[in-house]
DNA sequence: CTGAAAGCGCTAACAC
DNA sequence: GTGTTAGCGCTTTCAG
């Protein structure tokens, strides 16, 4: 089928490509009745306005760029909901561009992003944000960053309030008289285990105590259900905090076997609750992150500057809460 | 800053735009000499070429549409990255375009693909395809399908083969006279299952047997536990067929609360591995799906339509592979 | 209320 | 080799 365009549509409506573009557009009034018969000439065509042409004319594009990694896809299903049924509601168009550790050049990403002309960009970053995203700043385009805390004229931010979960849940225990709280860190989300870790320092502190428990090791489930199975034959804690599912069924599985009982010798919390928390035996207590919400406030917040470039609060900060379950005692 | 176009670049290197155009281009030879004044004139301006201007004058936006339904994000992780990294090899950027099942009016997001135009449109589909997208194949947009069969012109399709193995699976079974077989049906995935069933069926009917042995249920991981912990306490088979990992959980733990072992008293096969197969106990069997070679060779065989629109082979079938765990018997 | 025409930034003939 | 120019499809003044 031949791309028709506005002057096919002009032509068969007997008006000008001008008159077209006002009823499409439905700005100023147009006699009713050259509205219909543009309208019919729409229909009876088939005639679907070309957004790139759109784009040029006006300069915008109504599309926004996702950087994403694509190693965070498999636990961010809710946030890119979020993301996405927001942008629909605002009539964005996403243009995703995905980086994978240690391949992509982010700087060629930021490139191909500056030459697509998108009206803002949105990263998702588990990790502090690399220099050349300055550029984005540079070429003054709105940018919000998931999971990063960053402070900026034309950046927005929006995360997850680790920092308070964990100082609620050290100080749960440290008021029962458990000080023996280990915080499991994998290199994978330094944003993430940074949290955790300044919250369990400034919990402990606040009790005139010190933390400094917290296992680092190479990431990847297998190595560390291997490394953890290794660990607990002459390691046990009171309680073990670790940030993702997978984490909790290495620890589940590597304390089993090494006869340590969960949650009676040792209990557990999952700093990320997911469907399979609640899916393996013993079910394992849990934080909810509002995921969705998380992706949902990120893009309203994009379109929202995209709107007034005055958008009052530029940092959003979402709650987690504690679903108690079998990994940890009453 | 200024965005700076072709025309300040030109100036700059004092030279005319169609000489910037043809070094950006690298197309005909251009003295060296003018060609180092406009690359300076290019870096010293930070000049990024505007994409959309570009698309608007060669009539492609080398932009290919990715239409996903949300729901199949999570156990789609490593789809996307295939994807995505063959898009990013022959430098197409994705726009993605998601579809909430019953909520988003798929004849809304055709339109917006459409009016994008992009060159190609990758659909992932679990279910039979929608009639709608019949206006892209009007349009002559090239198409590839994932997870469906699909024969057409202009449309190519990419599926993983569930029917050979499901008879792989069975033909086993029944050789060592192992006939209670039973496929769990969700509803989720049309197309898989149909694919099992089918499987199922011929395998049983080369042996002379009939195959009528599957569960249906409405789905959801919760209630697929339920309504097999009722289920388990009146009946229980040779073997347990099941589609993703997360029903594979609900069996084993419904099973075990019936005191049905596993794999002594039932044996259990997931067709869809995931990495949380093996970090359960019992070690979930699985066939492993070459979901990272689905995105892959769906998105090689959309840049080979771009190129020559006559692909000889427009229908790519992948196969998955047993591993054999601890829910079957040796 | 509607039409004519000037861009938006770039590519691709077509000249010189 | 390099410059000139006519579009690509649409929006938006500016006239009428």
């Amino acid at each position: 089928m031949k791309r028709i365009t506005i002057y096919d549509v002009a032509k068969e409506a007997g008006v000008s490509l001008a008159t077209v573009s006002r009823v499409m557009n439905g700005s100023d009034a147009v006699k009713s009745q050259t509205k219909n018969k543009v309208e019919e000439a729409i229909t009876k065509l088939g005639y679907k306005p070309n957004a790139i042409a759109q784009g040029l004319a006006l300069q915008r594009t109504t599309t926004i760029g996702l950087i994403f990694p694509n190693s965070a896809f498999a636990y961010n299903e809710q946030l890119i909901n979020g993301l996405c049924d927001v942008a629909k509601i605002y009539d964005y168009t996403i243009a995703l561009h995905t980086i994978s550790e240690g391949i992509t050049n982010i700087q060629e990403v930021v490139d191909e992003v500056i030459k697509s002309r998108v009206d803002g960009v949105v990263i998702y970053s588990d990790k502090p944000l690399d220099e050349s995203t300055k550029l984005l700043d540079e070429y003054a385009i709105p940018m919000v960053v998931i999971g990063n805390k960053v402070a900026s004229n034309a950046i927005a931010s929006a995360y997850i309030n680790y920092e308070d979960a964990v100082i609620e849940l050290c100080e749960k225990y440290l008021d029962k008289g458990i000080k023996d709280i280990m915080i499991m860190e994998d290199r994978k989300n330094e944003n993430v285990t940074s949290a955790m870790l300044k919250g369990a320092r400034s919990c402990f502190e606040s009790k005139g105590l010190v933390f400094n428990n917290y296992l680092e090791y190479s990431s990847d489930e297998r190595s560390t259900y291997k490394y953890l199975k290794d660990y607990f034959e002459t390691h046990k804690h009171q309680l073990m905090i670790v940030n993702r599912d997978s984490q909790a069924l290495a620890v589940l599985n590597a304390a089993r076997e090494n006869g340590i009982k969960i949650p009676e010798d040792m209990e557990l919390v999952c700093m990320t609750d997911s469907k399979f928390t609640s899916m393996v035996r013993p079910e394992i207590s849990a934080y909810t992150v509002p995921s969705y919400d998380l992706g949902a406030v990120s893009m309203r917040l994009m379109t929202k500057m995209l709107k007034d470039d005055s958008v009052e609060d530029k940092e959003k900060v979402l709650n987690c809460l504690f679903l108690e379950r079998q990994t940890t005692k009453r």
